[in-house]
RNA sequence: AGGCGCGUAGCUCAGAGGUUAGAGCGCCUGCUUGACACGCAGGAGGUCGGUGGUUCGAGUCCACCCGUGCCUACCA
């Protein structure tokens, strides 16, 4: 166990330098490289998150990877041999913004490439268009910095990730991965394109898919309106000339095609199956019954517009109507003429010149003007009032959601809510309770997931569409490239059977401009990692996965996402495990954000506190919990990691001589750190990586406290070499049982300490078992055992009961306490042979003066005074 | 509105039905002790959010309520 010669003890052994000096060494030795010759059972794999390369990482992000490598590097220690990539994300609108700011570019996809452009060195004041092809070239290009400083700080961290596997989402073998599962969804007519009602941004000017929506409370009014019912029609029934709506939206009035009431609603029942007249525009709309209508919100009777939100859409397909689309592509009103279906009128002229106040103003500006001319009208009944609502926002954007008639790609999700609930109830989820918000997000899903953006830096759609004779594009038919020569571009690369010069020609062909959406291609992130299909061997090593790890926030797109691309793919789950972390929360409790400034640089903070130290704190948060930014945590680690510097120093600077373990106290030491083990053991192959750390943490201060101070003088021989060789066999034991259960946590103070007495890395040392220690203890019997435990407890009372006395005498430790008379029943001052040179030196106790009696009494007498 | 968390010392958190509810930080009092002053020893500090219930026994289980955070939803 211990080898004297070995032994390399520094003389004041510190912290400073370890992430640098372990870092690289670790690199070199290639401890965390992935051995892909061992089969799928000996495998543990991981689907780590690809950080958005766009932006900076942020404590959160430090706070989740660390919980992922602590599992890894326990997996690792129990002999497996762990997968554990590490990825950038870099596709997508973040890396399009930053790219567009850094060098003051726009892309403008009409403009072909240029192989001499370079950026101007500091932004213009206007930005310079420039072709997608360059685009992409300027994203790629900064991503690749971002990527190396994002690697610095997870190797400063100490992620024992293989650096040899990192990839990226907009690689080349990402976009071949997501465009062979792309077609092969669409093979099997599982991808699908239709022109549809689809959630838009108007800033992006793209589609938005469901999960990436968010709702922000935003100031509105109930405009109260009259909607004529026609003369000549029978109105005694309702008996009223004019039927009142309530709307937060009236400049979609233009787009009314129909209004709706609940079925049941007597109110308005009169009048189903009659028409009305719309405000301003005199367009006749049908009164319709549908259950979806709430009798109690506003006036019960509600407007349907082609397309205010959701629910239009739903009672726009359910009842068939018409489709009057007013906002366009970039949110403004298009310019429509009156007279012409679908924009008829029973007074054309004047709808007209309503109308042409309100062409092309922006959906806000044309609401103010539009109440101008209700009021004038006569149409708006009573004022405005004012209302907060929810509205429904793109998560990246800046204006509320329109719904726009646009082509769009989708997979199919929809019908397989129920399967993919089942996967979601297969699936061990970290903690538990996360799989309830999976459920609550399947059970919302409204529609099938529109994949496909109208940007340019993404991977593209494999396809193009021939063009007829007549110019129109045959987007039923797409042409579909070979396997073997994905990826392709589009938009440069030409299908087979054509020429580049028929690109956009009568009898040529187009390719699909949209890129996928980022999330197309992050649900594909174990198919990315585990080499399918190219790598099969690889592939049947590493797949299905042991573990995902991320944040709860994107349950609803990645994991969701992933879980189904994997159920249509392989119809498996992608991974045994889900282990959710938690926020990073300000001292207020809220989530920590960029926008609130209170963002800290990681590197910063690992460089004040330690790697470790910081570590620390992050393993402090439980699976799934939201947890306080606190450098005081990270300050505790810190301690800790010196402490271990210490205690270690101390263990190790006398170790000689070895001897067996026999003496009581160090059994009882040693079988408790056995069943910290077995705790330990049962807790991480559960993932609740902090009680182990917190389990660990309390032993090994009570162990310094107690066990190291009730041996120390025993250690130093003075007791004899018996004594000794017990102790000491007892301290190294422990020593290296207390490193391999710390090296999750704290990999460089472990690493450092293990390097001065032990060959090889503590990271690919052996997990500790409770039968290692165990076997070093020969007897364990009842009656031992029991004795043992009572001994070392009798002496920790005997240690806390005088310790208590000196400091409430205000005696320095250096004076010796003459004598300590204590009372106690018969079994226990039967210990007191045990332990009492052991409490002698530890507690400078001159004599210890016992007898049998009750009540049980540990009375120091006296001080020796100093001479 | 429905669902899921959380509520324990001033702060951050452990407490897996069973002695007198714990730790760290902070605070107070001592102490340069031969691993460590980046340290050591000790002390003060609690109606376990509330009300009922189950149990020999409840911080722990059940019901309801309060506060707080998040997820979800077709709120015109």
């Amino acid at each position: 166990m211990l080898d004297p010669t070995r032994l390399r003890l520094p003389e004041k052994p510190a912290l400073e330098g370890l992430e640098s000096k372990w870092g690289p060494a670790w690199d070199a030795s290639g401890v965390y490289r992935f051995d892909r010759s061992r089969p799928r059972a000996e495998v543990y794999s991981i689907d780590t998150p690809p950080p958005t390369v766009s932006g900076s990482l942020h404590v959160g992000h430090v706070f989740s990877f660390t919980h992922t490598d602590l599992v890894a590097r326990f997996q690792r220690m129990r002999g497996k041999a762990v997968f554990y990539p590490m990825g950038w994300d870099d596709n997508g609108l973040p890396t399009e913004r930053r790219v567009q700011n850094y060098y003051g570019v726009r892309c403008d996809p009409s403009l072909t490439y240029d192989p001499s452009f370079q950026p101007p060195p500091s932004p213009p004041s206007r930005p310079v268009s420039i072709s997608r092809p360059n685009f992409v070239e300027l994203c790629g290009r900064l991503t690749v910095e971002d990527e190396k400083a994002f690697e610095h700080l997870w190797r400063y961290l100490g992620l024992s990730v293989d650096w040899s596997m990192t990839y990226a989402t907009i690689s080349k073998s990402s976009q071949r991965v997501s465009q062979l599962s792309f077609l092969d969804l669409l093979r099997r007519g599982l991808a699908y394109q239709v022109e549809a009602p689809t959630l838009w941004d108007v800033d992006f000017r793209t589609a938005v898919a469901q999960a990436e929506l968010e709702d922000r409370e935003m100031a509105g009014a109930y405009h109260r309106i009259a909607f004529r019912i026609p003369a000549g029609d029978d109105v005694a029934a309702y008996g009223r000339p004019a039927v009142e709506i309530e709307t937060t939206r009236p400049e979609l009035i233009p787009a009314c095609v129909a209004l709706v009431a609940h079925p049941d609603d007597a109110r308005y029942r009169p009048l189903f199956g009659r028409e009305v007249e719309t405000p301003l525009f005199g367009v006749r709309v049908p009164v319709k019954p549908h259950p979806l209508a709430d009798p109690s919100k506003g006036s019960g009777i509600a407007m349907i517009c082609t397309f205010g939100d959701i629910t239009d859409v739903t009672w726009w397909r359910e009842l068939s109507l018409p489709v009057r689309a007013v906002i366009q592509a970039d949110g403004t009103l298009r310019p429509t003429t009156w007279g012409e279906p679908p924009w008829t009128s029973i007074d054309p002229d004047r709808a007209q010149r309503f109308y042409a106040d309100l062409a092309g103003l922006s959906a806000a500006k044309a609401r103010v003007r539009i109440v101008e001319q209700l009021r004038e009208a006569g149409a708006l009944v009573g004022e405005p009032r004012p209302i907060t609502h929810a509205v429904k926002f793109y998560e990246k954007g800046d204006r509320p959601l329109e719904i726009v008639t646009s082509r769009q790609w989708f997979i199919k999700t929809i019908e397989f809510r129920d399967a993919l609930l089942a996967r979601g109830a297969e699936l061990r989820w970290h903690p538990g309770y996360m799989q309830a918000r999976y459920e609550n997000w399947a059970h919302g899903l409204n529609g099938d997931w529109c994949i496909s953006r109208q940007r340019f830096f993404g991977v593209p759609f494999p396809v193009w569409y021939a063009v007829d004779e007549v110019g129109r594009v045959q987007y039923e038919r797409p042409i579909v490239p070979d396997a073997a020569q994905l990826p392709i571009d589009p938009s440069s690369d030409v299908p087979a059977g054509y020429r580049a010069d028929q690109r956009g020609q009568i009898g040529g062909f187009v390719g699909d401009p949209d890129v996928m959406d980022t999330w197309a291609t992050s649900s594909l992130t174990p198919q990315i990692v585990c080499g399918w299909p190219d790598d099969r061997d690889l592939f049947d090593r590493t797949f299905p996965m042991d573990l995902r790890p991320q944040a709860h926030d994107i349950i609803r797109t990645w994991l969701f996402d992933t879980v189904l691309r994997s159920h249509l793919e392989f119809d498996a789950l992608p991974w045994k495990n889900a282990a959710l972390s938690g926020w990073i929360l300000d001292p207020d409790r809220k989530k920590m954000s960029k926008s609130k400034g209170n963002v800290v640089t990681p590197l910063a903070l690992l460089e004040e506190h330690g790697s470790d130290g910081v570590r620390y704190w992050a393993a402090s948060g439980r699976p799934g919990a939201d947890t306080a930014f606190d450098t005081n945590q990270m300050r505790v680690g810190r301690r800790l990691a010196i402490k271990i510097l210490n205690a270690s120093k101390f263990v190790l600077g006398s170790a000689e001589p070895q001897g067996t373990i026999h003496q009581p106290v160090d059994r009882a030491m040693i079988r408790s750190l056995a069943a910290l083990v077995e705790e330990s053991t049962e807790a991480f192959e559960d993932y609740d990586y902090a009680r182990v750390l917190q389990r660990t943490e309390s032993f090994f201060w009570r162990f310094c406290d107690d066990y190291l101070e009730l041996v120390k003088g025993r250690r130093y021989g003075e007791h004899g070499g018996d004594a000794a060789g017990s102790a000491n066999a007892a301290l190294v034991a422990a020593l290296s049982t207390l490193l391999r259960l710390f090296a999750p946590f704290l990999p460089f103070v472990t690493e450092e300490v293990w390097s001065w007495w032990r060959d090889g890395s503590v990271h690919v040392a052996a997990w500790p078992t409770g039968a290692e220690l165990l076997a070093l203890v020969a007897d364990h019997s009842e009656p031992t055992r029991q004795l043992d435990d009572r001994a070392y407890q009798w002496a920790t009372d005997v240690l806390f009961e005088v310790r208590k006395q000196r400091s409430e005498a205000k005696q320095p430790l250096k004076v010796p306490v003459t004598s300590v008379s204590i009372t106690a029943h018969d079994t226990t001052v039967g210990l007191m042979p045990i332990v009492e040179q052991d409490l002698k030196s530890a507690l400078r106790v001159k004599r210890f003066d016992v007898r049998v009696g009750e009540p049980r009494a540990i009375v120091v007498d006296g001080y020796e005074p100093l001479s």
